[in-house]
RNA sequence: GGUUCCUUGGUCAAAUCGGUUAAGAUAUCACCCUUUCACGGUGAUGAUGCGGGUUCGAAUCCCGCAGGAAUCUCCA
């Protein structure tokens, strides 16, 4: 019978989702229920100095809205709690003494300030380890603060395997003799992990791949206790692209770097869930691209899982978000890209939802809304040059030219639907024997006062509605007559 | 600087045990469709970092090099 399996996010909770933090979590969850096993929430705040009010909600909330729900974790039970490190504290204290005990570990004395590392990469004195026992002794009965250093091996190496890359051998002498409980009794996030991640039976480890190099000294303190070592699998970082074309570890020089922040750009939650499980990842067996999430349980594996590090690309990520504004019905879309739309004058406002629909196909993200739709609030000046149109023959002279006939045509109008202006048109158009392509060119433009609009001229007029889109043809056929 | 990891089009990436015309997506461009744009359709451009070796045959195995990244906190 094989062991269930247990996955574990263990964020800082510094009030802030990193992209590649949130993709990490979705790693070890998609795993877990992939393998019907329990994804664990642990909050990791011993650092008592970067403590954010509110973080743990925050960290809750973003999950949330990815929908990754832990099986465990502070507010979710378990039979694990406590699920904060801060409140584990007396049972690091412990394990730490226990690994005095064990010789793996020893007591150290000196100030915080002359640490015993020596030169600007590292190097290191190991002289704390020789204290005698009876001077122990004597500044623990006096009180004095200390801290629990790991006593790493001088000789030899240690080797660990990674789901990803294989053996991992560091010699020991490169291992210092890392604190494990600090001035203050918090852990250290080196220490805490292995004692939590064994008590909590996580059975795979799945992290950045920047716990890499400390890895063994991991594995040295499972050794030291007598642990059965969990399964490593250190991801590639996500990278973002700097202007000069090279690429490092994504921060804010690259634009947006946490989910909130994407969320408020206006990309939808379970669209950056879907473009970041492919950050790093690839189904193997499909080439499908758009997954929900429990099409990505259904498909996830680790040997999916790449190695080497990802660049993040808005414009996938665009393209990604686009589909599932294409996949959505026009209400829904409409009345969630309506507050992206600020302030509307009530023409707008009213027919509102065949406007959202005509941005539907057209946006990346909701933030585009605004820009999209700004020539209708206000129409643009611009320039008769813009009625100029090679394949329909348009000029600017042929523009004045036609506009009074069509605007004589359109007041005539009192159906002002998309559908029924379109009709009224054709039929003009056919009485006429003039080309659609030629009228609709012109009454666009006029209308618009831009060159590429969303929609085309009847669905402009619908939307602007029938006072306001006279008003506007009027306007631009007197600049045409003043010029 | 030491150590560790990584390297297939601009980007994400596929390629059982070494045999493919080196997938697919996005981006870019072109054409078609069309009431401009978009959507949709068709097509094009574009890649195995470099140098050796093993082999009938190398993206794939070996060696060297180069480049990139991470790490070397009483941070996580």
């Amino acid at each position: 019978m094989t062991k269930r399996v247990r996955t574990r996010f263990a964020p800082s909770p510094t009030g802030y989702m990193h992209i590649g933090n949130l993709r990490t979590a979705l790693y070890a969850y998609l795993f877990a229920k992939s393998q019907h096993g329990d994804f664990i929430l642990r909050i990791e705040d011993t650092d008592q100095a970067r403590y954010v009010a509110d973080a743990v909600d925050f960290i809750k909330n973003t999950l949330a809205a990815a929908n990754i729900v832990p099986d465990e974790g502070p507010g979710f039970g378990g039979d694990y709690a406590p699920y904060v490190q801060s409140e584990r504290k007396a049972i690091y204290k412990e394990y730490a003494e226990k690994l005095v005990e064990l010789g793996h570990a020893y007591y150290c004395f000196c100030d915080p300030d002359e640490n015993h590392s020596t030169g600007e990469f590292g190097g290191y004195d190991r002289t704390c380890r020789d204290l005698p026992q009876e001077v122990i002794d004597e500044h623990l009965k006096n009180g004095d603060p200390y801290v629990i250093r790991q006593k790493m091996p001088l000789s030899g190496e240690t080797t660990y395997f990674d789901v990803l890359h294989g053996n991992i051998t560091i010699k020991n002498e490169e291992l210092e003799d890392q604190v494990l409980l600090k001035r203050d009794g918090m852990p250290t996030y080196n220490f805490a992990n292995v004692i939590d991640d064994h008590l909590m039976g996580i059975t795979h480890i799945i992290r950045g791949a920047e716990f890499i190099t400390s890895t063994p000294k991991h594995v040295l303190l499972y050794q030291g206790y007598g642990w059965e070592l969990p399964v490593f699998i250190h991801l590639a970082p996500v990278m973002g692209k700097n202007e000069d074309g090279s690429v490092s570890k994504l921060s804010k020089r690259h634009g947006a770097t946490s989910f909130n922040d994407l969320v408020e750009m206006g990309y939808l939650p379970q669209a950056i869930t879907n473009y970041v499980a492919l950050l790093g990842w690839n189904p193997k067996t499909t080439n499908q691209e758009i997954f929900t999430m429990d099409e990505l349980i259904e498909h996830f594996s680790l040997d999916g899982l790449s190695k080497s590090p990802a660049v993040f690309d808005y414009d996938k990520l665009g393209w990604i978000n686009g589909e599932y504004f294409k996949a959505m019905a026009d209400d829904e879309f409409a009345t969630l890209a309506r507050p992206y739309a600020g302030d509307l004058p009530d023409n707008l406002a009213q027919t509102w939802p065949k406007l959202a629909a005509l941005l539907k196909t057209r946006l990346t993200r909701l933030g585009e809304v605004r820009d999209n739709i700004a020539f209708l609030i206000d129409q643009p000046e611009f320039d008769a040059d813009l009625y100029v149109n090679k394949r329909n023959k348009v000029t600017p002279e042929k523009a004045k030219e036609l506009l009074p006939d069509l605007i004589a045509l359109l007041e005539a109008q009192s159906d002002w639907t998309n559908d029924a202006l379109y009709a009224a048109l054709q039929e003009a158009i056919d009485a006429r024997g003039l080309k659609k392509g030629l009228v609709m060119w012109v009454l666009r433009i006029a209308v618009a006062g831009q060159k590429v609009t969303p929609g085309g001229a009847t669905e402009l007029l619908e939307i602007l509605g029938r006072e306001k889109s006279l008003l506007r043809l009027k306007k631009s056929l007197d600049k045409l007559e003043n010029m």
